[in-house]
DNA sequence: ACTTTCAGCTTACAAATGTACGCCCAATCT
DNA sequence: AGATTGGGCGTACATTTGTAAGCTGAAAGT
C-alpha cells in the first residue's frame, strides 16, 4: 500500500470517528481530540499529522455535510421528473435525509448558531447554496422577480430546516404530521408571494 | 441582613455571573462550574449550596430567558394600541430585544438544539407559549380556523427567531434589511393562509 | 444563654485534556 | 544501496475540571 493511500485512509478514519461520536447528546464542541483519536484507533498525538486542531477537523465535517445536502437536492430534482408537487417532494426528501444522516444534520443545525464564527459562516455558506438553487427554481417556475425569489427561498429553507430539527427527536407518526404541517406552511408562502406580486 | 436574603443574593450573583459569561464565543455548555463560581465571587464548592449541578442552573437561566420573552410580547401588544401594523411592530420589538439581551437570546437559540434533552424541551416550552399567544391573536384578528392559526403562528415565530439569529452578528444597517425582509416573509404567510382558506 | 443550622471556606484528589518532544521504521527518493 | 521523509507511537507535563470531606462562624431557634 502506498504511503499516500495509507494517510488518506487514517484521515477518513478520523473523520468517520468524529461523525460516529456525534449524537443527540454529544455536540462537536464536547468532542475531545483524544476521544476522536481513540475511536479512530490512533494515538492522540498522531491526530496532528492530519489536522492542525479540532477546529480544522470540524470545518472539514461541515464541508462534507454541506456536500451531502447538495447531493440531496439533486436527488430531489431527479424525482421531480415523474412527480407533480415540488414542495411535497422536497420536504419528504429532506426528511429522509435527516433520518439517514441525523448526525450530519445535527452538526449543521448546531454549528449554525455555535460558538465558532468560522463554523457559523461555513454552515451559512452551505445553506446559502441551498437557498440559491431553490431560488433559481422558483424564478423559472413562478416567474417571481429575482430578489423576491431569494427571499421566498430563504423562508422556505428556514422552515424546512426547523421542521427537520423537530423531526429529529420525533416518532414516525409525529414526523408525518410535521411533514404535512411544513408542506402547508410552504404552500402558504408560495401563494402569498404570488398574491402579493400581482 | 437576614440569612435568606443573603442566600438569595448569592444565588442571583451566580445567575448573573452565568449570564455575564455567555457570549458569541462562549456557550453554556462551555461554561464550567468553577468559572461561574469565580465570577460570582464564591468558592467552587459553595455553588452546591444553591444548585445541584450546572444543569439545574442552566434550566433556571432558560426559564428566566423565557420570562423575558413573554414580557417582550406584552410590551409589543401595548405598543399596538397606538400603531397599525402588527407584523412590523412585533418584528421590530423582537429586534430590540435581541440587541438589549443578546446573551439571553443566544442561550435560547443554542439550547433549542443543544445536547441536553431537558434544555431542549425547556426552550421548546417557552417558544410554545410564544406561538400560542400569537395564534390566539391571529384567530381573533383574521378569523382563521384554530389549528391553522397555530400552524401559521409557528411558521412566523420560526422566521422571526431565525431573523434574530442572523441579526445578532449584523451591523445596524444589515439588521434593518433583515427586518424588512422578515416583515415581507410574514406578510406572505399571512396573505397565503388567508387566500388558501377561502 | 444554649444549641442547632447552614452558607461559605479550605484542602485534597482523581480524572481528563491539549500538546511538546523524541524515537521508530517502512515507504520514497537519489 | 544508501539517505531522507514522514506517519505513528509512547512518555511526560502542566492545566483544568468536578466534587468529596470537614471546618468555621454567624444567624435562627429554643
Amino acid at each position: 500500500m502506498t504511503r499516500a493511500e495509507q494517510k488518506e485512509r487514517t484521515r477518513r478514519a478520523i473523520i468517520n470517528a468524529a461523525f460516529e461520536q456525534l449524537s443527540a447528546d454529544k455536540s462537536f464542541a464536547s468532542l475531545s481530540l483524544r476521544e476522536v483519536a481513540r475511536e479512530a484507533g490512533i494515538a492522540p498525538t498522531s491526530f496532528y499529522r492530519h489536522f492542525a486542531d479540532m477546529d480544522e477537523l470540524g470545518l472539514t465535517l461541515v464541508d462534507e455535510g454541506g456536500l451531502m445536502l447538495r447531493q440531496l437536492m439533486r436527488q430531489a430534482r431527479q424525482r421531480l421528473i415523474n412527480n407533480t408537487s415540488v414542495i411535497r417532494t422536497s420536504v419528504e426528501t429532506f426528511m429522509e435525509f435527516i433520518i439517514r444522516h441525523s448526525n450530519v444534520f445535527r452538526l449543521l443545525l448546531r454549528e449554525r448558531s455555535g460558538t465558532s464564527a468560522a463554523f457559523r459562516s461555513a454552515v451559512a455558506r452551505e445553506i446559502q447554496h441551498f437557498c440559491a438553487e431553490l431560488a433559481d427554481y422558483l424564478r423559472k417556475e413562478n416567474k417571481c422577480p429575482p430578489e423576491l425569489a431569494l427571499i421566498q427561498a430563504e423562508a422556505m429553507v428556514i422552515l424546512v430546516f426547523h421542521a427537520g430539527a423537530d423531526a429529529l427527536d420525533a416518532s414516525d407518526e409525529v414526523r408525518q404530521k410535521i411533514t404535512v404541517k411544513t408542506i402547508l406552511q410552504l404552500r402558504w408562502l408560495a401563494a402569498g408571494s404570488q398574491h402579493a406580486s400581482i
